[in-house]
DNA sequence: CGCTTATATGAACACTTGCTCAGATATTCA
DNA sequence: TGAATATCTGAGCAAGTGTTCATATAAGCG
C-alpha cells in the first residue's frame, strides 16, 4: 500500500471516529436537515455542529444548500455510508 | 442508532484512523509476522510498533503468539481488513 | 549464572482535538 | 432600517494522542 493510500485511508477513518460526526452522519441518513435540526437530533450543540459540518464539507462527505435562512445539509458520499453501514454490522456481531 | 452503537462504531474508526495502525494492519494483511518485522515493514520504531500493538491487542484486531523470543502478532478480525479494503478503493476512486 | 536479543512498559513531552463562549455574518420581515 | 433568527467563525482551553527515551521483563545460549 502506498504512503499515500495510507495517509487518505488514516484520514477516512479518523474523520469517521467520532462521536458527535456519526451522529451528525447518522442523523443525515435518512435525509437532508437543517443545521438546528441535525443539532437536536444529535443532541450537540448548534455551534459545535456547525464546527464539525465544516470540516464534514471540507472532506466532501456533506454538501450544503442554503435556503433562506435556513442551510441544508445533505450527505454527498455515498462510499461513507456503505462504510458506516458495514461498520456497523461488525460492532453488532462483535458483542 | 443507539448511543452504545455511536460509541462503539466511533471507537472503530479512531482505532483505524491513525497511519501508523493502517501500515500495521496492512503489513499483517500478509500473514503472520514477529514485532521486528512489523516495525521494519512499516518503518516505525519498535517501541511505538509494540505501543500500538497493544492498543490493537486490547481491541482484539491482533491476536499474538510467542515463539522463544520473538512474538508473532496476526490479524484477528476479519471484518477489520473488508473496512480497509472497502474505503481503500473508495480513497482510490476519489481522487 | 551472565550476556545477548526481542519485546513490553511507564513517564514525559509536543501536538492535536473537540468543545464552549463571544461575537460576526446573513437573511427575513415588519 | 432595525429587530429577530439561523448559521458561521475565531480564540481559548481541557483532555486526549503518538512518539521517544530509558528501563524492565523474558527467553535463548555460552
Amino acid at each position: 500500500m502506498s504512503g499515500h493510500a495510507v495517509q487518505a485511508l488514516a484520514e477516512t477513518f479518523r474523520v469517521l471516529g467520532d462521536p458527535s460526526r456519526v451522529r451528525i452522519l447518522d442523523a443525515l441518513s435518512g435525509g437532508e436537515l437543517c443545521v438546528c435540526d441535525i443539532a437536536a437530533l444529535a443532541g450537540i450543540s448548534e455551534s459545535a455542529v456547525s464546527h464539525q459540518l465544516r470540516l464534514l464539507r471540507g472532506m466532501r462527505l456533506v454538501r450544503s444548500r442554503r435556503a433562506g435562512r435556513l442551510v441544508f445539509y445533505a450527505l454527498d458520499d455515498q462510499h461513507i455510508i456503505e462504510l458506516l453501514r458495514q461498520a456497523l454490522t461488525h460492532v453488532e456481531e462483535q458483542s
